[in-house]
DNA sequence: AATTAAGTGTTGCATTTGCAACAAAAATAA
DNA sequence: TTATTTTTGTTGCAAATGCAACACTTAATT
């Protein structure tokens, strides 16, 4: 189970065991298929074993628009994105879920599972990472200016992959969706700090040259 | 414990046996002293039981930010801000505030207390609540006019208040750095939301007419 | 291999916003 | 009460951004 935050620190014999004691089903999917649909009006957990998927939110509107890309490790379920919109997990890729019922968690189950404080702790850990994850992302969009923005996200990869040099994993479009911004806005941004010698970039690789 | 999320569902003679268990400790402020400083090297949780305090960002520019305040109920500890900026919590009143080791939540004291699984419940709550607050100020920031994020606001607030008058519970200035926006370009929004006749505004007091 | 779709890169122009600076009102402290 | 600080409200102007429209490249599909 290697690579599975919510597993990490739990032998594999006990991981099985386990998800045997919470009833949890293990199934695979195609590309295109609908893993879960209205995620909200469900109790289950996902955990993404292999392959990737987006979850996708369906507004009022009818427009879909991808919140997160799901890859091996990688948990959802209503705890996790508490939203009023519809959400739906669709497989971009062959993919393999392991799904079981919330309460698990939380609850200790008749057998009293051992491992069960490690798991608690990981699932506290997850949730804890998003909230990281989402107060770098409230960072950035609360810069006033696309360069201040482009900047702080820049500072962020920098720290995480200790090189002034990274390729960015999203594309320009789904930047200017992160921060909030206009596209064309977002490019010209990139341009003049190119121009004015702050960075280099082909396409979507990055050096910093301050 | 009225209105002490992690404590609800736990009859209070299992809160105060629970707290004894955990060590916890509970001690009165006056206004202005410093109930935590660093809170990311500490490993406590805290619990505001009365009176009130800010969590304090000091960024590397010696900038004071409020983060957030915190009054009865509301719970601190880095496992609910796991940034790398400095922390402190400063008393803004009076108050009284329980502290205990992070690790009594997750870990299974040696006599085992019931209700256990409750306070795991609801700290994942918490935790689970925090993530829907982030959601909607995101969701706010990423609309790209003052208008349009004024109106999410409000939108927001009417669900909540269940009510198209209602007092704002942050004051213009603070409402500006909420946004991420210029205060003086806030009010001219207002202004022209006013004039347009979208809503009434007198002061902090707001009325929908749509 | 050909077609379609998705993403990149660019630009002119209108709109929105930030900034700076100030006066007035309200809240707080002395 | 008076003085002092904080918040509100306003404005002109410069700068940044969004919008629309287009050509071009790359990736995906048939």
């Amino acid at each position: 189970m290697n690579g599975i935050t919510i597993f990490n620190g739990i032998e594999d014999k006990d991981v099985k065991n386990m998800l045997n004691c919470f009833e949890a089903r293990t199934i695979s999917y195609k590309n295109g298929t609908t893993i879960v649909s209205n995620l909200a009006n469900t109790n289950i957990i996902g955990i993404m074993l292999d392959g990737s998927s987006n979850l996708i939110k369906l507004d009022y509107n009818g427009n879909r628009t991808i919140i997160e890309k799901l890859e091996r490790g990688s948990v959802f379920g209503k705890v996790f994105l508490p939203l009023s919109d519809e959400l739906s997990v669709i497989a971009t890729d062959e993919c393999t879920v392991i799904t079981f019922d919330y309460e698990h968690i939380t609850k200790r189950c008749k057998k009293s599972c051992p491992y069960h404080s490690k798991l608690i702790d990981n699932m506290i850990q997850l949730l804890t990472d998003k909230i990281v994850d989402m107060n770098n992302r409230i960072d950035i969009l609360t810069k006033k200016t696309i360069r201040e923005k482009l900047l702080e996200y820049f500072k962020v990869i920098e720290k995480e992959k200790l090189s002034k040099t990274f390729k960015l994993n999203l594309n320009f479009t789904e930047l200017a969706d992160y921060f909030g911004v206009d596209r064309s806005a977002l490019m010209r941004e990139i341009k003049n700090l190119k121009t004015e010698g702050f960075i280099e970039a082909k396409s979507n690789k990055i050096t910093l040259l301050y």
